[in-house]
DNA sequence: GTGGTCTAGACCACT
DNA sequence: GTGGTCTAGACCACG
C-alpha cells in the first residue's frame, strides 16, 4: 500500500479503490485476515477515521467483512470477487470506447491506438 | 449542449471537457466564433459564472481565445487541437492499460476484452 | 504605426501611449500635421471612434492641438514635449526600482541586472 | 498584506502580484503554511472569492499548492522560486529598457538616469 | 451586446 | 475549520 493521493479526490475513495484492486487482482487473497484498522491507517499514513471509512465502504460492497472482536477478512465469496472484476473490466473498456467516440476516434481506431501506443510499453 | 451532470464533479469541470471534446472533435470549427456567455451558460442550465470559468480554463489550455467585446472564438491553431485530440487519446490508452493491469488483466487480454464487448456495442 | 493590439487593454489608450511615444521621440516633429482622423484609423485597424477617443486624450494632454476645418497637429510646444519625455523616462525608473525593490533586489543589484541583462542585447 | 488597491487593474491579479513578491522576496517562506482563504480576505478587505481566484493562480504558477481541508502552503520548491524570481527580474529590465528605447532614450543614458534619479532616493 | 470583475451568501465534503 | 463550488445579481469598460 503506497500512500500517495492524488489531493482531487476524498482520501478514503482512493483507499477504497486500492484495496479493491489489490483485491480482485488477487493480491489479497479470498478469506485472508486484513491488518488492524489501525495497522492499515500506519502503513498508508492516513487517518484511522479514514481508514475506517473506506472498510466500511468496501463492507458494504461484499468485499470485506467483519468478525467481531476477531478482525476483518477478504470475502471468501470468489464468485463475487470474480463479478466485481468483471464489471470493473467491463466499465473500463466502456469507458475507453466512450471517451474515444467523444473525441471522435471511431470504434476501429480506438484499437488500432491501444495496439500501437500498447505495444511501446 | 445538453445539461446533465455528474453530481461527483464540479460543472464547470464537466464543461470544460464537453467543450474540448466539441472542439477536438471538429463540432466546433476551428476559428468559430462561441455563442456569448451567457447564453451558453443559458443553453447549459448553469450560471454565467460557472460557464465563465469554464471557458478560462479552455483559454488557458489555448484551444479558446477572446476579443475584448466582440466575443469568444476557438483558436486558429489547427495543430494545437490536433496535439491536444492526441494527447487526449494517448492518455485515455494509458488509463485503460494502467487499470485493466491493476485489476490483474494483461495487456493481450485487455486488447480481448475491447474486442468482445465492443463488438456487442 | 503596427496595428498590434494587447487583448489586456483598451485600444483606445494602446493607441494614445503609441502616439505619445511618437512624439516624444520625435518620430512626429513638433508642429507636424498628424493625418486625419480617419486615415489614422485606417492604418491602424481600429474604429474611427476609437482612434478619436485617443486623439482627444492626448490634446487633453497638450500634446496635440486641433485647427479646425484644418487638422490636427503635434503641439509646437517643444518644452512641454521635452518635459513629458523627462516624466515618462523618470516614471519609468522609478517603476523599475520599485518593481526590483519589491521582488527583493537592492538598488545596486539592479543596476548590476541592468548591465548584464541589457549587455546582451 | 495592506489593502490598497489600484482601480485601472482587477484586484484579483493585484493580489497575485503581491502574494508572489512575498514569496519570491522571502517574506513568505518556502514551505509555509499560508493563513486560511477566509482569513487572508478579511486582511485584504475583499471577498473569499476574490482572494480564492488569486490563490488558484499562484497555484497554476507552482508557487503555492493546497492540502485539502487542511490549508494551501507555498511550495517547498526553492529552484522554482529561484527560477520566478530571476524570471521577474529579467522581465521588469526588458521592459525598462523597452520603455526607455521607446521613450527614445539610448541604452547609455538609461544607465545614467537610473544613477541619478536613483541616488536621490 | 460583449466579456470581465466583484460581492454576498450559501452549501458541501473532508479530516 | 479547511478549501471548493455555485448562484444570483450587480456594475463596468469597450466598441
Amino acid at each position: 500500500m503506497d500512500y500517495i493521493f492524488d489531493n482531487e479526490r476524498p482520501i478514503y475513495a482512493q483507499l477504497v479503490e486500492k484495496i479493491r484492486i489489490e483485491i480482485i487482482s488477487g493480491k489479497l487473497k479470498s478469506g485472508e485476515r486484513l491488518p488492524s484498522v489501525r495497522e492499515l491507517a500506519l502503513t498508508a499514513r492516513v487517518n484511522p477515521n479514514t481508514m475506517q471509512k473506506a472498510l466500511v465502504e468496501l463492507e458494504n460492497e461484499g468485499l470485506v467483512y467483519t468478525e467481531r472482536t476477531n478482525g476483518k477478512f477478504v470475502t471468501k465469496d470468489q464468485k463475487l470477487i470474480e463479478k466485481i472484476k468483471k464489471e470493473k473490466a467491463k466499465e473500463k473498456v466502456n469507458n475507453y470506447l466512450n471517451d474515444m467516440k467523444n473525441i471522435g476516434i471511431s470504434y476501429e481506431e480506438s484499437i488500432k491506438y491501444l495496439q500501437e501506443l500498447g505495444g511501446s510499453k
